[in-house]
DNA sequence: GGTCAGGTCCTAT
DNA sequence: ATAGGACCTGAC
């Protein structure tokens, strides 16, 4: 278990806010702030709850040695978002809000492979439904796995743990009651098992065309399963540490030429793995805020490089308050 | 029942 | 080069 005092970041926001579709909230009967990340082959159990002046206190369930060797880049915790919010154009007041309301939002820093597939998946799709296949893809052909923190015990004092995890809070209620519903206190930590990693580019290309039906990914398993041919073997792995090493431009390059990735795509894998912050993906959400906030066109000079974490705001702000967008009757935007 | 989802591909001008 | 239509599927 490993204890920190975070700034920017609310693993909640983090969930919601459509770059990432593998956290999930693990207790939502007692509302406590707790939640399964899983990220490539390993996941970890957080615990959150707000201390003053904007801070987190967070609990992972992991070492602080896989802390600091995986968790702390992965949630992209050595950048400063104060200067970043402290940058929006105050005359925005559409930015200043977004940034405001989107408070905690990080960049995650994700696995390739599993982003590629994953955006491919989110293509003409919505959420829900992207999260439903994802899920499946992983029970089908994911290698089973545990959270970080829980891989060496016992099923009994790994339920105990998890237990104690959610449980150490500042509410004096930590002595593993069973609520007024009955459940015992471990209930919520249950669905720890259950729990996989998520699939090789071998485990789908192994699988055949067809291994993909009944996933609900649609006419989108034929781009996955050339994507998995594509990044199966030595020569799909080189290609992959290729796309790491790129520039922006020439990781744009490279991931256009492959079946089933459009521009759109392209950005989202540019900025939700390769962590080129400056990728901006315009999807239909982006589209309605251009039109309706930046009809002369979003201020890039102004945010020159980071522009992309701006988008990831705006986002999130669009995608939980839909109904603050101005609306330009009879010009809004269409597809 | 239609419409809509974090779009892309294919075809016809 | 650019515009329009097809496309799996299920939640609303």
């Amino acid at each position: 278990m490993y204890e920190s005092l975070l700034t920017d970041f609310d693993i909640r926001r983090i969930m919601d806010s459509g770059q990432v579709f593998r956290i999930r909230p693990l207790t939502a009967a007692d509302g406590r702030d707790s939640f399964l990340a899983a990220a490539g082959n390993r996941a970890v159990l957080i615990r959150q709850r707000p201390e003053p002046e904007g801070r987190m206190r967070v609990w992972f369930s992991c070492t602080e040695e896989e802390f600091e060797d995986f968790w702390k880049d992965y949630f992209d915790l050595d950048r400063d978002y104060g200067s970043i919010r402290r940058s929006v154009d105050p005359k925005d007041s559409f930015l200043s809000a977004a940034v405001r309301f989107g408070y905690g939002i990080r960049i995650l820093r994700q696995d390739l492979w599993e982003t590629i597939v994953s955006f491919l998946i989110s293509q003409n799709n919505n959420i829900t439904r992207i999260r439903r296949s994802i899920e499946a893809l992983c029970a089908r052909y994911g290698e089973p796995i545990l959270p970080d923190g829980l891989a060496g015990l016992s099923d009994a004092s790994r339920r105990s743990d998890a237990s104690r995890l959610f449980t150490a809070s500042g509410r004096s209620d930590a002595s593993g009651r069973s609520d007024a519903s009955g459940r015992s206190d471990t209930s919520g930590c249950s669905d720890v098992s259950g729990l996989f990693a998520f699939p090789t580019p071998e485990a789908i290309a192994e699988g055949g065309e067809t291994g993909l039906e009944g996933l609900g990914l649609g006419y989108r398993d034929k781009y996955i399963f050339r994507m998995a041919l594509r990044c199966a073997g030595p020569e799909g792995r080189s290609w992959l540490e290729r796309l790491r090493e790129s520039s922006r431009e020439e990781a744009m390059e490279l991931l256009l030429q492959e079946f089933g990735i459009g521009k759109k795509v392209a950005d989202c894998i540019c900025l939700f793995a390769l962590h080129h912050v400056d990728a901006f993906p315009v999807d239909t959400h982006m589209k309605q805020i251009l039109a309706a906030c930046y009809p002369e066109g979003f201020p890039f000079g102004r945010y020159e490089g980071y522009a992309g974490i701006l988008q990831q705001y705006l986002f999130y702000y669009k995608l939980r308050c839909p109904q603050l967008i101005p609306s330009q009757a009879g010009a809004s935007a269409r597809k």
